[in-house]
DNA sequence: TCCTATAATGAAATCGATTCCAAAATTGTT
DNA sequence: AACAATTTTGGAATCGATTTCATTATAGGA
């Protein structure tokens, strides 16, 4: 079906039908007529063919680094849900943590042509910064500040510190930080930097501090904390840079049988549902996941939308950084 | 930068570009004119115009229920990655459990002119199923056995048919059964037919087997458990058909006193990473969900390329089961 | 050297929509 | 009734690619 063959069977000129569609005078009789045609054949317009003439597509990439994990598929599904509503739809690619991976998807979804781009933050190298400056579509950062970029992110710094802080008002005072690499300025250095300013601001010595820097899995956790315990058998506590993370820890814990929360207190981040059937259930920093995802949507169609109607006023690059909330639960 | 502005620059016409392109008769001389002036300009074809042309369009469109959740963002990577290698992007539709939002995205993709659609099924209703025979392009369903469609899916009957000897075997004789929705055909059914079977195969009474319906969380878990101990204290082990439930209900065992897995026996589906992080360790089956995607991507793909060279021939429809792989751990 | 295959070439048509424009129809004003 | 202003209308151009087709250049064979 396309607008030709409406046309023809309504008796019209298949600019009428395209004028019933988008808005435009049209006498009260052919509107009729072409409304029936277009009920009875079942017509949708090809947005192929609307995106060729028009140039407006509604269509947004989403890059991800690994659409399996807790974190990003809440934020991607917070996204999609925004998208939707609004009448666009997600063009998803997630690269796997593969190295470039984000730059052959930014190339791929222009294109594909789409309207913007939303790139979900892991590690900013200096060739990605070149690419995401490049961009021929808005582009908005979800889960990091880049410097001179649009973004959505979190309160790491002070998500972690307020944990730290809880951790240390339990009398957790000798406490190790286990990390994610700092090359994530987010969830590697924010974190660590919160965890170590709230260490500081109970007048404890930071350096004392046993960091280690983990992978994102729960293995790594495990393997990491049982290191620490060797080699620092005098700490009492350990905060964690994902609740991944600290679950693995807690199984070390209990393989030395350190007893918690009487002995020794752990905090995540990121309030997993699994922290609620740990045993003891696990104090985490619940992070704003879909609401980032939506309101980096709502940000990304609001800047498409001025590019289209305003002449190109310059405007100031927005970043909006959403708070968090500490869950106390039995590991503190 | 378009196909015109290129010849141009290189002095040829814009069809001697498109059969550099695309492949067709060119001097050298001109080849090498036109590769230079690409790579100077940095030319890349217009992928919107491409298919309005050609009416080949390289974006598959995958509905899911629900992307934040751990089997389907599995699955999800599984086909996103399949089809990036292919040179196909993923259009990601997720109905967040909205009722009849399949109907609306099949209507989305079809809209968008996607190559082809990958459901991922949770219930089929007669309506859905309609909708599914009148899609204008290939589909493949994931997780589901839907008659007549082409399926890949996991034999979650005889996963939990296993699961469910094991349990039996370890003497845990007298186990109930937490299900999810018999409308899920695959979850739902299935699992529960495996689990009662077993317990028949035993010679032991499957009306006896408490069965309980969950929701897919794991606080459900926690309260079906609860309120099965209550009713039927003699239970000494418990069949989930996931393991959100299951880790749910390990907390209602905990409040009980009952010792996993000395008193009592307990096991999940889908072998969640929450699996080895829980107290004792959750035995879990495997699924396949990673693998389920590609090979539910390759299907589709070979579906499209079969419509798109050959004579429209009769086909027979595709249904392919993946294994599974009982993963025991501490809990049985 | 001449003639026929074959390769190379660009003008023009095409995909399905939107939109400009000039012409036709309708309305309102004297 | 005559004219101006406004609304309605469809033909044709357009978006950026591919592909057909007729034509020209080249190569190969006698």
């Amino acid at each position: 079906m396309t607008i030709k063959e409406v046309a023809e069977l309504a008796g019209v000129s298949s600019a009428a039908v395209s004028r019933y569609l988008n808005g435009g005078s049209l006498s009260e009789e052919k509107r009729e007529r072409i409304r029936k045609t277009i009920e009875e054949t079942g017509y949708h317009p090809n947005l192929v063919a609307q995106t060729m003439r028009t140039g407006h597509i509604r269509q947004i990439g989403v890059i991800v680094p690994k659409i399996h994990s807790d974190s990003v598929s809440q934020v991607t599904a917070g996204i999609a849900r925004q998208l939707r509503q609004r009448g666009y739809v997600t063009l998803l690619g997630s690269t796997d943590h593969e190295e470039g991976g984000e730059l052959g998807y930014l190339d791929i979804m222009q294109n594909n042509q789409v309207a913007g781009v939303i790139l979900m933050g892991t590690c900013l190298t200096p060739i990605l910064s070149d690419a995401m400056r490049e961009c021929r579509v808005p582009l908005v950062v979800t889960g990091q500040n880049y410097p001179g970029f649009a973004c959505v992110y979190h309160d790491d710094y002070n998500a972690v510190r307020e944990l730290t802080r809880l951790l240390l008002e339990r009398g957790h005072d000798r406490i190790a930080f286990l990390g994610v690499t700092e090359k994530d300025v987010a969830a590697g250095q924010q974190r660590r930097l919160g965890a170590l300013d709230a260490v500081r601001g109970a007048g404890l010595d930071p350096n004392a501090v046993p960091v280690t820097v983990c992978e994102f899995t729960a293995e790594s956790g495990y393997l990491r904390m049982k290191e620490i315990l060797k080699r620092h058998p005098e700490i009492n506590g350990a905060v964690c840079a994902t609740d991944t993370i600290a679950l693995g820890a807690m199984k070390a814990l209990r393989e030395q049988g350190r007893k918690i929360p009487e002995e020794f207190g752990i905090a995540g981040v990121g309030d997993s549902w699994a922290c609620s059937t740990a045993v003891p259930e696990l104090t985490s920093a619940h992070l704003y996941y879909r609401e980032c995802g939506e309101d980096a949507a709502a940000m990304l169609l609001s800047l498409i939308e001025q590019q289209e109607t305003e002449a190109p006023t310059e405007m100031p690059v927005r970043q909006m950084m959403l708070g968090y909330k500490i869950i106390e639960r039995g590991s503190v």
